[in-house]
DNA sequence: CGCCTATTTTACCACAAGGTTAAATACGCA
DNA sequence: TGCGTATTTAACCTTGTGGTAAAATAGGCG
């Protein structure tokens, strides 16, 4: 897997039992065992995928007794959404259609000889 | 891998070829040739990334003679910051730090009994 | 100490990712 | 038809991912 912290971090959300986690730990603090509560998956899971969040940088640990409590990091995620951001002009107003349609009309006007028997239908 | 969308999209962002890829094309439609040039990787390489973002709908393929033009198609992107667009709050005026702090207080001055030994130096 | 609870570590497994090379396919054109 | 260019497919390899079960670790407490 790539390790620049970009791609770690949209590794990290690539999963539904990751972004689950998040989206739970938005309302609070949680414990592995509350956290693994909802899934149908064994403990040792739910750590691995709180790993692979602790490794994006989307969770922190804390320690109090027997207890590993997480919680929420979102600092990663305005730099995911910044990166992202750059693309919005392209489904605002379904430019990307629109460009795709205006780079079909030029091509086909586009006075490239042997255009008379190109595929014209496209 | 997970087959939801959501996934999809992110999985598909989390790789820098993709994201190259994909900063290339909003300069303009480019064939296989041209999206494999500043790479240093073989065309099948190349071929197969474009697989991934083809099934997270981010690029849409044409058809000019042998050349299979790509062209972005950003939609996909806007549910993924959609779905960050959730935790803005927690980023946004350091609210993660300043809830985790919270909390701390908060568990330090929790009259849990037995606090009086635990490791109050967090 | 010894037990209980919470969590992690250690193998282990099946399968997907990201590459490679070599062969196959698709089209235009002489 | 047959060659040349653009691209994909097939087969293969190595590494990573997501899961498991079983054993190890950590800490509170009688």
């Amino acid at each position: 897997m790539a390790t620049d912290p970009l791609s770690v971090t949209f590794a990290a959300l690539a999963d539904p039992t990751r972004r689950a986690i998040l989206k739970r730990l938005a309302r609070g603090e949680a414990s592995v065992t509350d956290l693994s509560e909802p899934f149908d998956m064994t403990m040792p899971a739910i750590t691995k995928h709180l790993k692979v969040l602790q490794g994006a940088g989307l969770v922190e640990r804390g320690r109090r007794a027997q207890w590993r409590p997480c919680r929420l990091r979102a600092r990663p995620l305005k730099r995911a959404t910044d990166w992202i951001a750059q693309y919005r002009r392209f489904w605002e107003e379904s430019l990307d259609r629109l460009d795709a349609f205006l780079q079909d009309v030029q091509e086909k006007e586009k006075p490239k000889g042997a255009r008379r028997h190109g595929q014209t239908k496209v």
